[in-house]
DNA sequence: CGCCTTTGACCTGCGC
DNA sequence: GCGCAGGTCAAAGGCG
């Protein structure tokens, strides 16, 4: 099972106890997670040490899941009833503020394999949502973002960009992205602050429509990716591989223009996800599902 | 023309 | 206090 297989897992936890965060829903906070799961993985260390065995995790999935199961039966009613689509199907991540101000909790292993000591450059109001999303979802947020960015991060091949909202003047919503250095297939989303405006703007663009804007901006943002860019020479992927991706999310973005016309999608969502086992299994349809419509977020953006 | 990306410079917080 | 690294700014140029 590999990194991102293991995220999707875990975001079963953040799925069963997710909470709105303004577009970007399902919030799992770590003291969240169960005692039970951390002891299977923990041999009486520090909590440092415990967040850093988080991808020896991945091995013992099924395992978790069994767990997760457990949790999820109390909210069996929930998701029938009240939690949106939209939170229900979202891969997401969160490191909890406590957290990130708490040199012990946020050490952690970060997706260039490097030991991330010390806290982020938090600012206050710092909430923070980590994504891991393959290439057929990157654009599949709703938001509309402007790149303000890039930078080299030590310990990694590949460099991250800077994102702020640009779907409203004055909005503080920031993420940045970044290629997983173990898999470079996986791209890092991880969002900082939050949307001080609705989703819909009408006056600006939306991603989930516009992008990728151009094969030409496609082409510059996956070499910019692509330890080949300037700002980062040393090793990674080959040259060709560069070009398959670029090939592939070229597909995508020619995908992602599909419009979903209401009538198809006027069943009623709740009864989608009536097991675990089938909520898991979406996850991993995913890819298919945005192969098909573009995205799983595009998809629910209709029905909001 | 408006919005976007690029990119070097600058700022800020942390470890030593 | 200094150096490092992450994060942000802003000017310049490109794209649609």
């Amino acid at each position: 099972m590999d990194e991102f297989t293991f995220f999707e897992d875990w975001d079963l936890q953040a799925i069963v106890r997710g909470s709105s965060y303004e577009g970007i829903p399902a919030v799992t906070m770590m003291e969240d997670i169960p005692q039970s799961i951390f002891s299977q993985f923990s041999s009486g260390t520090e909590q440092d040490d415990l967040l850093c065995s988080f991808p020896a995790m991945i091995e013992q999935t099924t395992t978790v899941l069994d767990e997760l199961e457990e949790l999820y039966k109390p909210f069996h009613p929930v998701l029938h009833g009240t939690l949106s689509t939209q939170t229900i199907v979202t891969s997401t991540i969160s490191v909890p503020r406590e957290a990130q101000e708490s040199e012990k909790l946020l050490t952690f292993q970060d997706s260039a394999g490097a030991k991330c000591k010390r806290p982020s450059k938090k600012k206050k109001n710092n909430k923070r949502i980590v994504k891991q999303v393959t290439q057929n979802n990157l654009c599949s947020d709703t938001w509309a973002w402007r790149k303000y960015g890039q930078k080299p991060i030590k310990g990694s091949p590949y460099p991250r960009s800077y994102y702020r909202c640009s779907s409203s003047k004055g909005c503080s919503a920031r993420k940045h992205v970044e290629r997983s250095c173990s898999d470079p297939g996986v791209f890092i989303i991880t969002y900082t602050s939050e949307h001080n405006h609705p989703d819909h703007n009408p006056t600006r663009r939306k991603n989930k429509l516009k992008l990728p804007t151009s094969p030409k901006r496609v082409k510059k943002a996956i070499e910019n990716c692509s330890p080949n860019s300037k700002v980062i020479q040393n090793g990674g992927m080959k040259k060709e591989e560069d070009d398959q991706q670029l090939n592939k999310l070229l597909e995508d973005g020619h995908e992602t223009r599909h419009v979903m016309p209401d009538t198809q999608m006027g069943l009623d969502a709740y009864e989608w996800f009536p097991s675990i086992e089938e909520l898991d299994g979406l996850l991993n349809q995913e890819v298919e599902l945005a192969s098909d419509f573009g995205s799983v977020d595009q998809i629910f953006g209709y029905f909001s």
